[in-house]
DNA sequence: GAGCTAATTGCAACAATGTTGCATTTAGCA
DNA sequence: TGCTAAATGCAACATTGTTGCAATTAGCTC
């Protein structure tokens, strides 16, 4: 559509990221991917299927939950997001497909939420594990505290 | 009761400790608590709080399901259970007040569920931390794949 | 641009999980 | 043995997640 063309940052380059990445492993690229692409890349904290429901809703848009189910899994397949199981909420995978195991750090007080990769604390891990009998193969890792702004606030400095 | 005087092995001695802190802490001692603590004792995987309420009803006990949570949102203050993320139910805390924070390992194959406590791996993540602009207080960790027996199965040796 | 078809979405119905307020019971104590 | 705060049961409800099948549509061909 021609109206689209000429503007082609009407779709941020995040989410066109994903879409590429939608296209060539082979999936559809339809209108509620994109729309849940754009409320994960929006989002602030972890959202629920269902908030994603709500928040496209405030804008006007009906998506069923089942699809959001189904969308969600498919991006987490495709590491495109990922599920934050101490809250159980979804983000957008900000690390692209950066090798290694993605962990998250989360502040306890105003939620913000931040990706990492190391690897040296995966081969530790995964030494560790040998130790006790085990091959690890996937490292789940959560850390929560205080981002440097909440911890200026309470103890200062 | 002199009769349970008598046989003081009626309840496990894991679950004696468990209600030794419940007792310490002020907590009654009751029968609903004492029967999770026997269900956690005696599951070989992770159970959720319906799970629990099935097994108990197979001995012909019944529990309220919401008394069910009660009593694990309980255990898991007092750091008697853990909530395993990565599948949702609860197990038994196998380490009794070990210092530092419980992590998990689970085999993707045969579900077996190892807990333990790695201080050098909590360090190494806390500097990780640091460096990002973290001050983490708590590291929520389970590493999935195979346990010894599940992976000389399928590799041999 | 119109038509085709497999992939995707919507819908309906359901299952599982988790929460709240209040009445009833009971563990631990005097 | 009774008292009372703590714990449990109950009822009702809210949220989250799943399945099968019919309707729609993205991406392709012509
Ligand atoms: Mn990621
Ligand atoms: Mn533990
Ligand atoms: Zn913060
Ligand atoms: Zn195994």
């Amino acid at each position: 559509m021609l109206h689209l063309a000429l503007r082609p940052c009407i779709i941020s380059l995040v989410v066109q990221d994903s879409i590429q990445i939608l296209q060539t492993q082979g999936y559809r690229v339809t209108k509620p991917r994109r729309q849940v692409l754009e409320v994960l890349k929006e989002a602030k904290e972890p959202v629920s299927p269902y908030d994603i429901q709500r928040l496209l809703r405030q804008q006007g848009k009906y998506l069923n939950h089942v699809t959001i189910y189904r969308i969600l899994d498919l991006f987490c397949r495709l590491n495109l997001a990922h599920k934050v199981l101490s809250n159980g909420g979804f983000v957008k995978c900000t690390l692209g497909s950066k090798e290694g195991c993605h962990r998250f750090m989360v502040c306890r007080c105003c939620g913000v939420l931040r990706e990492f990769v190391d690897e040296e604390l995966c081969k530790k891990e995964s030494k560790s594990a040998v130790n006790l009998g085990f091959h690890t193969e996937y490292h789940l890792s959560e850390s929560s505290g205080l981002c440097s702004d909440c911890y200026r606030k309470r103890f200062g400095e």
